[in-house]
DNA sequence: GGCAGAATCTTTACACTGTCAAGATTTAGG
DNA sequence: CCTAAATCTTGACAGTGTAAAGATTCTGCC
């Protein structure tokens, strides 16, 4: 709190006017990014919207090319403070993440609509498609997949080729 | 620090004869961490010890139940502190982390030999594997996958769903 | 234009934190 | 038993988040 008003060239109790504690700041900063993650994640399907499976796929390297991009926002917002609000005192937060996450289930059952990923239980999939994006971008940025991953460009051909063994398996079979 | 000498019915100096400072004591704690979840990995992987895909896939459960038994463990190994720790500086405990990647990553190996994980880089379908186990384990503990994913069974089950997605994806095919 | 009230900022103070420095006590081996 | 190492303690310091009280600046209305 302290450094942030010595940021801004102010006192150091200036930022408890605008954010009732470091909690409620942080709350702030947090549902910002998800705003912002959505944003990127829907930019990149509107510039696949013909193909929806790919359109999910695409979504889904944003995901990880955003967290490779903004590695503390991300771990602010995946953090355990975030963690460890409810959802009654922060409803502008939850509904940040939630939105977030329902654009990657919306492409999931875009995509089935169209024939495109089988007709399982569409919210197992979409667990499984965050599950696998997430997972790769906190990996990345804890540095267990090396520099060459922490770029954007060595994040993006990660993501293409992680993503490209479950994008497979997506298909209808049996 | 202090807390924890108080815990400990101690000085608040005296973990400092101990250790050098925070970062070498969450260390020792991440560096055990990374033993207890190979371990853990490797016991489900020896009673499943017939079938290497289904020891792969039971592998990937110990680690989602692991991080929702010890949150708080799990959150440390992976948390920010220890991210930016260099593996110069922490031998021991970059070298418990890669043996835990290294269990996932054999396993998939020896899926690979016996013919039931199809032969593409083996590296990229560890990557994958770890990287839904991760995200599963991240996103349950931070609440996103609602309570009833918080406790042992539900995350076990929860765990086994999503794993079974990519599960099918990872057989021979084309 | 002037003024009340709100919005914004400041100063001071407190309990708490991680860590340095210096000394005291306990423990183990020759 | 005595020495040296291991272990613990007390005291201090700069830094943190935040409560309390007061000062300043801005805004909308008569």
């Amino acid at each position: 709190m302290r450094a942030i008003a010595r940021e801004a060239g102010v006192s150091h109790m200036a930022p408890y006017h605008h954010f009732a504690d470091k909690a409620a700041l942080i709350a702030a900063v947090a549902e910002e990014g998800f705003r912002v993650l959505t944003e990127e994640m829907s930019k990149r399907i509107a510039a696949r919207g013909d193909d929806p499976r790919a359109a999910l796929r695409a979504s889904g390297i944003a995901y990880v090319v955003f967290a490779v991009t903004r590695p503390h926002l991300f771990r602010v917002m995946f953090g355990a403070e975030v963690a460890g609000m409810s959802g009654d005192d922060y409803p502008g937060l939850s509904e940040a993440g939630s939105a977030t996450f329902a654009v990657l289930q919306g492409q999931v059952e875009r995509s089935q609509d169209e024939g495109t990923v089988r007709q399982a239980d569409s919210r197992s999939i979409g667990l499984t498609a965050w599950s696998l994006v997430h997972g790769l971008a906190m990996l990345i940025i804890d540095g267990h997949f090396g520099p060459e991953a922490m770029h954007p460009e060595g994040a993006e051909q990660l993501a293409y080729e992680v993503t490209g063994g479950v994008y497979r398996g997506l298909r209808e079979s049996e």
